[in-house]
DNA sequence: CAATATTTTTAGACTTGTCTAAAAATTTAT
DNA sequence: ATAAATTTTTAGACAAGTCTAAAAATATTG
């Protein structure tokens, strides 16, 4: 069993290695956590101990397959948390990160079936994230970003890069929800602004929005 | 806001109080707790400088207002989790607890409330406990012991005092659960042992369980 | 009421997880 | 390749929550 505490080092851990692919960095486990770097030395002994990550000093730490599935069971209970926050109980998806990150906590296997099986068994959460399954694999799908389509194609909205409160309420605001076909019918140039079509209506989206969006095509 | 370990000492002594009415004493929590008393007069303290206990060495410790309604937000949320758990996660009555025990530590009023909602505002749990409302307040419905029940009378099943798994699977296999009418046919002088009518079946009780179910006249 | 038993508190220690400051290792730049 | 900058680790401290052992207060009882 792990600690609460254990357990948001491994999640983050996790998250950083999924970005980067190399061993990660004491440094950009305690930014991520908002910890210090000392901290996370202690921390990364201990769960070299638990044999939960692999670690030599100064080289940065690795999950051990035993560990990259206690993270990812994490990620899919705080996932499966949203969608039930989203779904059953009539959150917005820029309010459940913090229950969830709580909630994600809560250990009893037979809650997490169940609540599975009541949600339909869903594959992505609320922000276009998708929810691993018992063992822990990931369906990985090939989202890009709304950024990198050129004038004329188009595709659907899956997800969001960012998914603070701000942008995911700012999406709202501006009707941009997952699902939508997106059109992009001009990039300009000079400030590398989009003009997109949704729902039949045009609209001016700035570089750093689409650099947020993921769209499928 | 309160730490969890905090927050239980809080239940515990709401529990205490409600069956005795005089100041807990270091003893009575310790036990409750399965701590030592040294640890229950540290945390005391504690709980006395953040104003929710009253507290005189030597003299036992009782809820002040704040501490009741802080108390009772707990209780309510532990028992809307095991309501939640059995009718809509397919818990049954006896494997509710312990994840109870963990959920009601989760803070988000928007989470409970809605939760309330989605169970329809649900008055008592699975066990028949009261569950309090936002202000603290519990609705007591004058609930006697099985065992006080005289020859010939009857009266709805409401309640356990015991809610111990052992005790509910007792029950479940013998069909006895809330909400059923039970008649006293028979009480054995010797032994203390009934004699009633559930379903119309005829069942023999020992004194412990009659001891450990609520009726209402 | 005084002796004894029990309860409660205190004193000091330990664990977990964190921090600051300083030392050591590594990386980057001249 | 040295020197400077940065990153990482170590050393020592602290708060929360717990424990054991001993002291102090209270309760029981002959
Ligand atoms: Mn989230
Ligand atoms: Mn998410
Ligand atoms: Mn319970
Ligand atoms: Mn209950």
């Amino acid at each position: 069993m792990f600690t609460l505490s254990e357990e948001n080092y491994l999640k983050a851990i996790y998250h950083l290695e999924s970005d980067s692919k190399k061993g990660i960095s004491t440094n950009a486990i305690a930014k991520s956590l908002e910890t210090k770097a000392s901290s996370v030395t202690d921390m990364v002994k201990k769960l070299s101990e638990k044999e939960v990550v692999l670690y030599k000093k100064y080289q940065g730490v690795t999950l051990t397959e035993f560990g990259k599935k206690t993270a990812a069971n994490i990620v899919r209970k705080h996932r499966l948390w949203e969608v039930f926050l989203v779904e059953k109980l009539n959150f917005s998806w820029d309010e459940v990160h913090d229950v969830a990150e709580q909630l994600e906590h809560i250990k009893s296997p037979k809650l997490i079936n169940q609540l599975d099986a009541l949600l339909g068994f869903p594959t992505h959460d609320p922000h276009g994230d998708p929810i691993p399954d018992k063992e822990g694999n990931v369906n990985i799908v090939d989202k890009i970003l709304l950024s990198t389509l050129n004038k004329g194609e188009s595709g659907v909205c899956v997800g969001v890069n960012d998914s603070s409160s701000e942008f995911l309420r700012f999406l709202d605001k501006k009707k941009i929800t997952l699902g939508k076909i997106i059109t992009v019918l001009e990039k300009e140039d000079f400030d590398d602004s989009l003009s997109i079509e949704i729902d039949g209506e045009k609209l001016s989206i700035s570089k750093k929005i689409a650099n947020n969006l993921y769209i499928k095509k």
